[in-house]
DNA sequence: TCATGAAATTTGGTATACCGTATTTGTCAT
DNA sequence: ATGACAAATACGGTATACCAAATTTCATGA
């Protein structure tokens, strides 16, 4: 007898081993492409109803998606649980970069005693491409390799719970990070961090790699997104 | 005019600010009692009809609840996308136990800068009511000032994402906390433990203790943990 | 002109019905 | 007895209807 263990051997993994997403993850996906790129912007009413409609779905898999942009961080309730898109403080994307920080700190100890040598590579070479890239190139794309390389530190950590709470606390600081990736000041800080980060764990330094990805820097990187949405 | 706002002023926040919970969240409250006593025991299939039937409720605010503790990873999907009661390795808790380390341990650290001094009070208050407790006392009792007192500490450092994702990994913990709780080894060290993380908290140590909570004990609560489910 | 408050509307919460797929069950040929 | 296969069942995903509460609208009167 062959069964389906023994089938999927033969096959290999290539199997879609990802199920279709359903209709909620996708609206999901839709809103928080929208509330970062401020199609959606913060303090907007978000009426089941109306974006339902808008997205051809019914309100049950929408509230759904709700839900989890909430636990993003993306959206909030009111006091009489009508959603909204969320804006928050300086204080509160100052208390989240804290814990992120705490998060990729924990990855850079765990990356120096987990990653593989190809993984640590591949970092490498990520960082390599960033510096090499024109500073007039384009920001959203300097941006995502900048966000693509700290999500690398995570994943070489090995920790999948970690690397989910890294994941979203990346989605409630985007747009800050986005806004402040913009400004010139402090990319040059930016790459010599990087720099740091790079050689601690090569040198598999725990203590170093820490150090360097608690990111001290990124307030400044707030005190710009405020700057930016109090010019509006 | 008289507003809300100002009614409010002038009644003081004694007010219900806490709205009537919806049925999701009290099904999620009565379920995750359930896990975490193992009256759902780890594994067991989570029908969203018969659940619903048992709760008194249907399907739709149920299933908002098994999301709510999915999230909290007390419960987890198959591939099919069937719910049921999560059985985590003893690799998984590894892993939570070194977030929520990290996370106690940036509490730790913030708590040293932010908290008042009758915060720190009643925070030693509670490890010394701890430790004259007798040792054959109930153990649910003392489990849960434990957990009070991790939590007060979390809840000083005055970081609202950071409370609420430690209350998180704390729900996927507490199941292997608890059994673990009851072993009579560790306890002596739990206390010597204890005792640092307050010493340093007194002495407003930042580092002291970030490295006092990080609790590098705790990863044998685990290994307590996992032997108790093997010989189930 | 504007505060007032009741009616109308909007909104989130919940229950229920239906659909496609996954699982189980039962049957039959070997 | 057993393995394969098909019918029956169970299950999660989705759409829709209804309700209570909140919000908005708007007529009313000072």
């Amino acid at each position: 007898m062959i069964d389906s263990l023994d089938l999927r051997a033969l096959v290999g993994d290539e199997a879609p081993l990802s199920r279709r997403p359903s209709l909620a993850e996708e609206a999901a996906d839709s809103l928080r492409e929208m509330i970062l790129l401020e199609k959606l912007p913060p303090g907007m009413a978000l009426p089941e109803r109306d974006l339902s409609e808008i997205l051809g779905i019914s309100r049950t898999p929408l509230r759904e998606a709700i839900r989890l942009l909430e636990i993003e961080g993306l959206v909030e309730y009111s006091a009489t649980r009508r959603p909204r898109v969320a804006d928050p403080s300086l204080e509160e994307l100052t208390h989240c970069l804290m814990v992120q920080g705490a998060l990729e700190g924990l990855a850079g100890r765990q990356a120096c005693i987990h990653a593989s040598d190809a993984e640590l590579a591949e970092i490498a070479a990520m960082n390599r491409e960033m510096t090499e890239i024109p500073e007039e190139a384009d920001p959203l794309h300097a941006f995502r390799l900048d966000m693509a390389f700290h999500c690398a530190i995570v994943r070489a950590a090995g920790n999948p719970p970690l690397i989910e709470t890294h994941r979203q606390y990346n989605a409630r600081l985007w747009r800050a990070r986005f806004v402040s990736s913009k400004w010139r000041l402090g990319r040059e800080k930016k790459r010599s961090n990087h720099r740091e980060i790079v050689d601690a764990l090569l040198a598999r330094d725990q203590a170093g790699a820490e150090a360097a990805l608690r990111g001290h820097l990124a307030v400044d990187a707030v005190a710009h997104y405020t700057a930016a949405i109090q010019a509006r």
